[in-house]
DNA sequence: AACCCCGAACTTTTT
DNA sequence: GTTCGGGGTT
């Protein structure tokens, strides 16, 4: 059987996939087949023996990828989903902590905030003590913690250098406290709490480390500095920790990722086994070619080049739009052609840098007609009617849930103000209790009278829940609550309406596949907030970001707006490994495109309100000119923008947007004027190089175009 | 409690 | 330019 399993694997995938039970580090390129290699090594060390289902962890990033890897192991040989332990690092430790909640401190049922209930916990415990959240901003406090708890820091470990911080650290206390008496754990609390137990409990630490004596690990330059020491930890008693990551792919370091882990595996494993799948079966070779010369303009990477046995294919279409409208139009334009072509829409992509780029891009689609997905907008478990329904859910379960209980005290609006709120609050802070206890005491000055018929309802819907299943507990909250009363009143309610029923579906699909279990329920909530993207139905042409088309592959694809000041992106122009990651970011880009890849830029766009004026990214000097071919060379820029430019026209005829060529910094746009005569002064936009104010008279300027 | 207005932000984001 | 959120007003 496992001649079967292991045929069609090209060389180095064989030897990664059948090594022997040695810690391994796999660098895997793009489109190299990573999961196939990652799920048939998992099937290889069943289908022989070597391991049990029992005895292998399997980690990845993202509940989709784990989902993947599941369903491709159980298409090659019947597996227990029970028995694996595949799923996300955070799916994993919340397993561990499930089944050891007393040795980890918590409560049974504890529940898992995500980042916006998170932040709104944060926010309630600033106003309980009273901090200026000018001073303290939420966010700033939620990065704080988060950080320090990535880092694998407790409060008392945070070292202090001035008052500022010794308050943040002060208020990590608070929070921390908050959390305990709440019985709640966030993201990075699941991963440091599961940490702790591993490391504090001997006993435990021991028998799983016997147990997974093979670990494998899925995009291994995500990993953040804790979920590295979980690894290692949990690896402690000698098991073969199988790594795959690509170094060149890393692009979430803003987040905490961390590359330095695939170095320091290399050491602290003592890997001597280091296997490079570089054969790429995505792209052609024009494509590659460009990535892997791209690329090779970062240093300290561990050193890889994707090749491929395909043609070189086509060459790469560039575009020089005058404008981000015309960019817009052009991409249109070509979208047309192709899907006249034969090509589905879903199988192009246009990708970009930032968000705000979609913008322009989806009104030019709008207008043409062309049926197009944007990815990345609120998930089915972010949106604000399934939150307030699962808080509901929430306080039947456990009514002393404060965050679930300040949620929809007031929604449906029922009467309770602010003033009642803040009154009911200093009662339980006063009486070191939750807010629903002070509720029932009748704490609530004048308006006890509604907080008592909230109070009512709530226990109430408790009164009724014996017998009930899950679904059923859905249907009597989204009812009993008001909340479907609310949304049918409400012009704009009808999506939310809809949306509350497919909660009652999401939840009877629940307890098919699970078990009939509210917190479980509420977990899986908390933990996979859904898919991105909108209803897969008809043939769409994909808009995302780069970051969201990471995994991802297209026939074509469209990366837009590749300027100096977008991509790379401003605010990584500061240090040099800011642009090393919007380099790999371009790496990544580029590597989603099978056949036809596309780069344009735009000369000017609008940006925060104004025309901005840009110049080709350095990026796209970085790909050998033979590999490309400009579809508008020479092309003269369009009249400037309709808009009216304010100031008149200088005499020097250097108007903004002219390009220029300077002996030292070369070519440039400007981008403002001032001064006439001796003392005129023009603003350059150098790309790489920077922003400058020139004196006309000293600046040895060369007018081109 | 609903409404309105003003100011601030504005790179990328999974769990 | 636009959106989002907070604070103030009706």
């Amino acid at each position: 059987m496992s001649s079967s399993l292991l045929s069609g694997l090209n060389p180095e995938q064989y030897a990664a996939v059948t090594l022997p039970a040695v810690p391994a580090l796999i660098l895997a390129g793009a489109g190299s087949g990573k999961t196939r290699v990652l799920t048939t090594r998992i099937a290889w060390l069943l289908s022989t023996g070597q391991a049990s289902q029992h005895g292998i962890l399997a980690v990845t990033f993202t509940n989709k990828a784990a989902k993947e890897m599941l369903t491709r192991i159980a298409a090659q040989l019947p597996v227990n989903a029970r028995s694996l332990w595949v799923g996300t690092f955070h799916g994993l430790c919340n397993r561990l902590l499930r089944m050891h909640w007393r040795d980890a401190g918590l409560p049974e049922t504890f529940q898992i905030l995500d980042s916006a209930d998170q932040l709104s916990a944060i926010k309630r415990l600033l106003k309980a003590l009273n901090i200026d959240d000018e001073k303290y901003p939420p966010r700033e406090l939620a990065n704080f913690i988060n950080g320090n708890k990535e880092e694998g820091r407790r409060p008392h470990e945070v070292e202090c250098w001035d008052d500022y911080t010794r308050q943040l650290k002060a208020l990590y206390e608070e929070y921390e406290r908050q959390c305990r008496r709440e019985g709640v754990v966030d993201f990075a609390e699941l991963l440091l709490r599961s940490y702790e137990l591993l490391r504090d409990n001997a006993a435990l630490r021991g028998h799983y480390q016997a147990r997974f004596r093979y670990m494998l690990v899925d995009e291994f330059q995500d990993t953040n500095r804790l979920q590295y020491k979980w690894l290692k930890l949990l690896a402690g008693g000698g098991a073969a920790v199988f790594a795959v990551g690509d170094d060149d792919q890393s692009i979430y370091a803003f987040r905490g990722a961390n590359v330095g882990n695939m170095r320091d595996f290399e050491t602290d494993f003592k890997v001597d086994t280091l296997i490079r799948l570089e054969q790429n079966y995505r792209s052609q070779g024009n494509i590659l070619d460009a990535a892997n010369a791209l690329i090779a303009h970062n240093r300290g990477r561990l050193g890889k080049n994707l090749w491929t046995d395909q043609a070189a294919g086509e060459p790469i279409r560039v575009f020089e739009a005058a404008s981000d409208f015309e960019e817009a139009q052009f991409i249109v334009d070509e979208v047309r052609q192709l899907h006249r072509e034969g090509q589905n829409l879903s199988d192009m992509a246009l990708l970009y840098r930032s968000n705000a780029q979609s913008r322009v891009l989806e009104h030019a689609l709008f207008q043409s007609g062309l049926p197009y997905r944007v990815y990345g907008g609120l998930r089915f478990f972010e949106r604000q009617e399934i939150k307030h329904a699962l808080a509901y859910l929430r306080l039947m379960a456990n009514p002393e849930d404060d965050n679930a209980l300040l949620r929809v005290i007031n929604f449906p609006a029922r009467g309770i103000g602010n003033r009642t709120l803040e009154i009911l609050g200093e009662t339980a802070r006063g009486g070191g209790s939750s807010i629903w206890l002070a509720a029932c005491s009748g704490g609530a000055g004048r308006s006890s009278a509604a907080v008592g018929k909230f109070v009512q309802l709530i226990e109430g819907m408790r009164a009724q829940m014996a017998g009930l299943n899950l679904t059923e507990l859905v249907q009597l909250a989204i009812e009993q609550s008001g909340l479907i009363e609310h949304y049918r009143n409400d012009k704009e309610g009808q999506e939310r309406l809809e949306n509350l029923e497919q909660l009652v579906s999401a939840a009877a699909r629940f307890i098919q596949d699970n078990e009939d279990s509210v917190t479980a329920f509420l977990t899986q909530a908390s933990l996979e907030a859904g898919e991105h993207e909108a209803a897969p139905g008809q043939d769409a042409l994909q808009l995302m970001t780069v970051h969201a088309a990471k995994g991802l592959e297209f026939h074509a694809v469209f990366l837009t707006g590749v300027e100096e000041g977008l991509f790379p992106h401003d605010n990584s122009l500061s240090s040099n490994e800011a642009v090393e990651e919007e380099r790999r970011l371009a790496y990544v880009a580029i590597t989603r495109a099978r056949q036809r890849l596309y780069i344009s830029l735009a000369q000017s766009r609008m940006l925060h309100g104004q025309t901005r004026f840009s110049i080709a990214s350095r990026f796209l000097s970085e790909i050998p000119e033979d590999l490309l071919k400009w579809l508008n060379r020479g092309y003269a820029p369009a009249a400037m923008p309709t808009r009216k430019i304010e100031k008149t026209a200088p005499e020097h005829g250097l108007r903004v947007g002219a390009n220029v060529e300077h002996p030292k910094f070369g070519h440039g746009v400007v981008v403002d004027y001032d001064g006439t005569g001796k003392s005129a002064n023009v603003q350059v936009n150098f790309g790489a190089v920077g922003v400058k104010w020139l004196a006309l008279d000293y600046a040895r300027l060369t007018l081109i175009n």
